[in-house]
DNA sequence: GGGGAGTGAGAGAGCGCTCTCTGGAAGAAT
DNA sequence: ATTCTTCCAGAGAGCGCTCTCTCACTCCCC
């Protein structure tokens, strides 16, 4: 391996100063034409790329950003696309930014830690956490050390942090009168952990519009993976074996609750209409496709990765959710 | 945002000179134990943490790796947990050696100029590659370029690179016997893409069993998508309706094949057994349960980890997989 | 033609750290 | 007592870059 070429190697090529050689990779205006042209050559012919650690050294930043994944999600990771789709948003904007990114998976306790210490010493220029309970102290207290920082989902405590969530109670809601505008009349729910933001979220949606519309609410809570899904389920079916319909709070929990009707010998939908959330790939190949709640998950880590980069001002954002009904709740 | 404390200002504050307090940081022996002591001090009180730019800067590390997924490889991502598993075991051998993780999805084209710029340039210590296909140029011009390069996945051509491969071929093997010890007689297959190694090494696996066998091959393509499984199965069906066993290449393209089984009103395993290929968790709950042949993924993440990060031999590392039986080639 | 404004290039400091080299103190050997 | 070793701490260079400051030069107006 030959040694990488230097700015000084570049300028010296090029017969100017190496200040000068610094202003045209910048991208300064202020240069003649034809000395740009000289220095862009003696670029090209040497194979120059600047070493970001001695720029970083001067200008204080690093140009790059960290994205922040706590295990727990990470674990969800594997069966639902939600945090796939972020990734691939924030990749975008991260690389049109020509910046880095940074994943960090943090190990329960030391993890915290070590984020910390890393993104408080300047290796970042902001951290975008993908926080899945509202009430993480890992983004206070990077703001508070001055790190910019934008959350995926709103904390569940009020805060002026930025962040961007999805309108989980506007789904829930577009979600259960749905069910009742298909004559649905007792509505169950298997609603998320009420230790998250959007399991919260989503079972207030469905308690909304259950109230408006004159019926009871009947809940199971689950975990947000499949098997609470089928267990919760079974319970529901138990207490209310009249039930004609259940929102259920993602899509992973919705295979389960599946599962759970078919082995109660429940049709679907004619006994059952079942909606989930999330739009998981696997919502359509279900037997049979199941209706539920479509996120815009690349869009929002696009948006997470412009804030964070300052391309679009720090804001508390809601993105949108849309209602795709598959044959889980209608017959053709 | 208060400065951050430099290296100088805890020598100040510990008594000691610039040189002895990096020492002291850097876990050099040959120091005093009460100015180590007292240097530590200070360092926990001023909330001291090294600036890796700096560091970066004089020692020409980067205390870095990076990941590299080729963009179509993100796109099957999603309902793949393959490259979650991946990502988890680089991870947790990363944050173990206490260095940071940069995730690059390169989009088609440019992506390898700039993942080329960026690796050669010395912001990273090691490229880890999970490259889908062998015949990538990146490893060998990174290796070129004298960067430590590991692959996931053997590539096609044959090269001294080190690389990190499942046993494709073995696990094929152990599912195509399995079918044939159950007393199949016209068993299939859905082999994946032929550019790609483990497309290719799957499809080898499933002709030698038949071979020594003494059964013919029956071979539809597919691209590893669960679409191109049902279509493929469907194909299948076509050219040998009496086929009574078919070995799918990956499980999304037999989740494919299921519902093309299902459509077409043959029972599994009854008249027709399917083996899928990843353990993809969504194979527990097919119905039946698919029989399958698992990876070990996260493994597999921790020794390209180990290897870039020079914690063990660069090598051509085969990870043996595994057969699950499941519901869908055996009647319990 | 002289002075001021404007423009473009070079000199040089310095970002925070590591590491070699040097020097001084203490103990061991002659 | 003197020289040699050993050990530990400090001095200082320098990693590659950016950016301010300075200076030289051209252009224009009075």
């Amino acid at each position: 391996m030959r040694a990488r070429p230097t700015l000084e190697k570049v300028a010296a090529r090029a017969g100017v100063s190496r200040a000068t050689a610094s202003r045209v990779v910048n991208g300064s205006t202020r240069v003649a034409p034809e000395i740009r042209e000289a220095v862009n050559r003696a670029v090209d012919e040497l194979g120059y790329v600047p070493n970001q650690a001695a720029r970083s050294l001067v200008t204080q930043r690093a140009d790059s950003i960290a994205l922040v994944f706590p295990e727990p999600a990470t674990r969800v990771f594997s069966e639902d696309p939600t945090f796939s789709g972020i990734i691939r948003g924030v990749s975008m904007e991260i690389e049109e930014a020509d910046k880095q990114l940074v994943l960090m998976l943090t190990g329960l306790a030391g993890g915290y830690q070590r984020v910390e210490r890393y993104a408080t010493n300047g290796h970042v220029d902001g951290v975008i956490i993908a926080s899945m309970h509202g009430t993480d102290p890992l983004p206070g207290v990077l703001a508070r050390r001055g790190v910019p920082v934008v959350c995926s989902g709103r904390p569940s405590v009020p805060s002026s942090l930025p962040y961007v969530d999805m309108d989980n109670v506007g789904g829930a809601e577009r979600a259960v009168r749905h069910l009742v505008e298909q004559g649905r009349r007792r509505i169950a729910t298997i609603a998320g952990p009420q230790d998250m933001i959007a399991g919260i979220d989503r079972l207030n949606g469905y308690r909304a519009v259950l109230r408006d519309s004159d019926r009871r609410s009947i809940v199971a809570v689950g975990d947000f993976t499949r098997e609470s899904g089928t267990s919760a389920m079974r319970q529901l079916l138990a207490d209310d074996p009249e039930l004609d319909a259940v929102f259920v709070a993602n899509d992973l929990m919705a295979l389960g609750a599946l599962t759970a009707l078919r082995q109660a010998g429940r049709q679907v939908p004619g006994d059952v209409a079942v909606v989930g959330f999330d739009d998981i790939p696997a919502a359509s190949y279900t037997e049979p496709p199941l209706t539920t709640v479509r996120q815009p998950t690349v869009e929002m880590g696009r948006r997470l990765a412009r804030m964070v980069l300052d391309l679009e001002e720090k804001a508390q954002v809601m993105l949108p959710t849309e209602l795709v009904v598959r044959g889980s709740t209608t017959t053709p």
